[in-house]
DNA sequence: CTGAAAGCGCTTACAG
DNA sequence: CTGAAAGCGCTTACAG
């Protein structure tokens, strides 16, 4: 198995020197062109197989990107990030390069360890997916690689990022919800929780103000303890005709709720979601939602690392991609908002 | 930043030679205790990192292995796969290496395309993980590499592979459900469809031939055509007191149905599933059924490969991994079977 | 158009 | 205990 073919075999075999085979293979000037088709043929028939750990180490490159992504992220029912994963690698494919996937353990987090495919210097460049400890992002920062953040962000550390424009999603679907007649929308999540509910909260507040609507307590529906469990989640006393809830899974579990109690969605109250994951199409009815475009989140990370790659001074800053409204049935038109 | 520290820059700057470092840094013999420590603090003071290339080209060895999964296997709603290339990955790194997710399109399925993982060296063994064409079964034994062949297998083909104990998780299950109580249990799930249906079909056939009950048309159930598309499920005339469901998603799905049509489960049928995935705790009552165990798949999986990269003639022949059943509370116990 | 020489960073004998 | 030499497979100048 080791025996592998090498441009020297090819060379040999054809009382040529492994330069030419070398030139002709990578389609080079300097063979003729009845030599290189040839040694191409040959090249063939003997199986040969391009070493690229030859290539690494003359060009200092590995091909590989890195994909770190925290354990805590990885749960058996949670699979977004592998997702995600799963379309960087697609778009690496375009590029030539391959991509190795990284589990941060919680210790190696903890004690701030470099991850292997640095210290082993197995990749080019490395993508961090999802949100690691302060502690850790200033390790990450002291690596001499190109890095990129992926669906989080850090207010201080001048780092390049990509995220979902969460605060456009929610601002645009709270937009669908006023166009469709609701004039009195809540919002279900805890707003101290994660940066992304906070900045879902906002873009709902801020349609709420762009249309003269007040926010007061009443319309604020927290979901989950400081610990993130899920928690009942209270009614006010007056019934809101919709409710923006933060994501699709405490959609679903809401509407579970609702439902319990007596009211149908969407004749009763309308809700919207945020994700288009599996709990926006398992919920009845089916759920209105933002969905998250991993893969042009994928191919803009790509993208970006790649870019930083060739020119490791490149700054992408942090970079917003968009969602996009699903349409299903959870959402009642009241009257249809005449243009503003 | 491709200005990379080397061993040759410890070296120079301690006045020793490179051989020595590498001695040093690899903890080989002939290296005194005093110049081996200190060669690994300067080592560190410079943030020296190795270079995995130069030893790949010395060895013939990747230090990677590629996990190939077909596209069709990898849809916004399927994790199971990625799922486990996350365990395939976390395994890896206990031998030293790293994995490398290959998704194999369709058109290079189609074409008989080598995975570029494969034509470009880049790893020392491949996973193929689900079920490829019979042609491209072929592809994959012409591959001079290690190679297995992970939740699926080929009757013919003289190839190794780790698949779950369909079988014997169905016989368990059922098993159980005649200890409940039950005499009257109905199969739900197309036998021509997959292998593993049949499988576990045939798992539960050996139950029922084991417990002298007997097996008829009335007790099987279909549940999606030739495409593998979802039907509606025909209940017989007279009600079974419990159905073995060929997974957790067809439960999901039968139970919901049933529910509509006013039966309550568990108390007027039972129902068990096989997989143990969202489906399982999303069904009302939660399911009791068979866990695949993916961690289990994934180490057994990585210890072949690793052993067949080191032996390249080692055959590990058709390996089954177990299941265990979960309990929850879909399943009504009748009265309990006395000890046989 | 073709090839000899040197080098990428490391390791493996082998010599001292 | 330490190191000079050779080599892994390829590519990049450079010479012919």
């Amino acid at each position: 198995m080791k025996s592998n073919i090498t441009m020297k075999d090819i060379a040999d075999k054809l009382g040529v020197s492994s330069v030419t085979v070398s030139k002709a293979l990578n389609d080079k000037e300097g063979v003729s062109d009845t030599l290189k088709l040839k040694i191409k043929k040959v090249a063939g028939e003997m199986g040969y197989r391009f070493n690229s750990a030859a290539k690494s180490i003359k060009d200092g490159l590995s091909y590989n990107i890195g994909v770190m992504i925290p354990q805590r992220f990885t749960g058996l029912r949670e699979s977004f990030y592998l997702q995600v994963y799963q379309q960087i690698a697609i778009q690496l494919d375009h590029y030539g390069y391959f991509g190795i996937l990284n589990i941060l353990s919680s210790e190696d987090e903890e004690q701030l360890n470099f991850p292997r495919v640095y210290s082993e210097n197995k990749v080019d460049g490395i993508i961090i997916l999802g949100q690691v400890s302060k502690k850790y992002i200033e390790t990450v920062q002291n690596m001499e690689l190109p890095k990129l953040f992926l669906d989080f962000y850090d207010e201080h550390a001048a780092i390049d990022s990509i995220v979902t424009d969460n605060f456009y999603g929610a601002y645009e679907i709270t937009n669908y919800l006023i166009q469709c007649g609701h004039r009195d929308i809540a919002f279900v999540g805890n707003i101290y929780s994660t940066s992304s509910i906070q900045d879902r909260f906002l873009g709902y507040y801020k349609s709420l103000l762009e249309h003269g609507m007040a926010l007061n307590e009443r319309l604020l529906l927290n979901d989950r303890d400081e610990h993130g469990a899920y928690i009942d989640i209270e009614l006010p006393e007056q019934m809101p005709t919709a409710f923006v809830c933060n994501c699709d899974q405490v959609a679903y579990i809401f509407g579970e709720r609702l439902n319990n109690m007596g009211y149908r969605v969407p004749d009763d109250c309308s809700i919207v979601g945020f994700d288009n994951d599996v709990y926006a199409t398992l919920a009845n009815p089916p759920l209105t939602t933002v969905e998250v475009d991993i893969e042009q989140m994928a191919r803009s990370a790509v993208k970006a690392i790649m870019d930083k790659v060739s020119n490791p001074h490149r700054r992408i800053g942090r970079m917003l991609v968009q969602g996009k409204i699903i349409y299903r049935n959870s959402v009642k038109t009241l009257h249809t908002e005449p243009a503003e």
